[in-house]
DNA sequence: CGGTGATTTGAATACGTTCAAAACTCGTGG
DNA sequence: CCACGAGTTTTGAACGTATTCAAATCACCG
């Protein structure tokens, strides 16, 4: 399924690419002796899955990753989305600790764990960098255990939607990258539940749903929901 | 309310200890040149709180200590429960993302963040370090974050029995350092679900209560109940 | 334009919550 | 040593939010 062909990049996403700059294909931004080789996903295609051998790191250039873990019942939660900029796969371990998948065509850098991790131990600076992306996974995972365990269906949904928007440039007018499935289990809530959500969101006047994905938020409403 | 006498350490926690051999003064193993000065905190006293400035770091000799995040109308999750030889406090950041408190008299050490990330700069091994600390601490929080958005009450309550037990000797016997409230917030449940759960798991024989917060577990069938 | 998968909507159900009160623990003082 | 009292835990009953099961509608790709 892995394809080294060009992929059509997704409309919504690439648009962000420009924003820090090019990527290029060093991991930091002053590490230029840590290269990737860009490789490309299809759309659905798994990048790796959990339990494997953590070879690799990657960098997505364009389109979209999620990374989820299983229950043996199928129960799934997906842990983050990934988008152009972010790092993933990173693990300090041998082993995935979660699956990742291409949500559409996907370009990315692929880096080599050992020899980043071999980079860390002769270099503070290579090390710093990798404290600094454990870090800002851990905020983000800390923050979402607090909307997972204490917020209401609506506060997750209405979260959900900020936090996008506002990764995707803060336009207020885009198209979600991701299905409602996906919504639901990053949320831990049911595909019934969030459609239902976006429902009352929209009658309450604090979105616009224009055809399938696309929404335009009303930034001040969303927040007044939320409210913390 | 800090005191710098010396508390009776918690008696139910005090023998992990030996475990990682004597704590000793420095932050990491191989590390003599970063030093904590011996502090005490009184049960339930706040040690830091969100938002402040993280100007220290924490590791605990004995005792315990909870991290939790609040919302403005006082629902809370607690991120974590930590026990002697643990590490917290340690943010990437100006400052602190949630609060701590001790659970009983605790005893900890107190090493200055500035002096740490200092550190860090110049030695790879002390930024490896970090980096590991907060990986364990991610790979934690995205275990959480499956157990919060997919998981049920018995099967919550069931798997933090076991994590409590693994974290204090594996006895299969010990007391709970915490409250119920603290478990409701650390699993994203209730006091009564949580105190109902443990009757239903008395019931069906994958527990044994006896008077208060002291429990016996049948591994076994605990096990049985979470099931992955 | 048809078909397939995604999304929305509806109705019934279930799980966990809320509100209320009883029982139990444990520290304190008589 | 026992009794008291405050706080914690347990139990009960009613309720509500999100889930489940089912079906209709919509969007998009070929």
């Amino acid at each position: 399924m892995a394809a080294e062909i060009t992929l059509p990049p997704s409309p919504h996403l690439t648009a962000r690419i420009p924003a820090g700059g090019k990527p290029g294909i060093a991991l930091f931004a002053g590490c230029p002796d840590l290269i990737g080789t860009p490789f490309a996903y299809a759309r659905e295609e798994e990048i790796y899955g959990e339990g494997e051998e953590a070879e690799s790191v990657y960098k997505i250039v364009s389109g979209a990753v999620r990374t989820h873990k299983v229950l043996n019942d199928g129960r799934r939660q997906i842990t983050g989305f990934h988008l152009p900029g972010d790092l993933f796969g990173l693990e300090q371990g041998e082993m995935h600790r979660h699956t990742a998948e291409a949500l559409s065509g996907t370009q990315v850098l692929i880096f080599r764990r050992r020899v980043i991790e071999r980079a860390a131990t002769h270099s503070a600076e290579v090390a710093c960098h990798l404290w600094a992306m454990a870090a800002s996974g851990l905020r983000y995972a800390q923050d979402h255990m607090l909307l997972l365990g204490r917020r209401s269906a609506v506060e997750r949904v209405a979260t959900f939607l900020m936090a996008v928007d506002e990764r995707l440039g803060s336009t207020g007018t885009f198209a979600l990258p991701m299905t409602r499935r996906d919504i639901a289990d990053h949320l831990g809530l049911t595909i019934e539940t969030v459609s239902r959500t976006f429902s009352q969101l929209e009658e309450d006047g604090a979105l616009l749903r224009t055809g399938g994905r696309q929404v335009s938020l009303r930034r001040a409403r969303l927040r007044r929901v939320v409210e913390d």
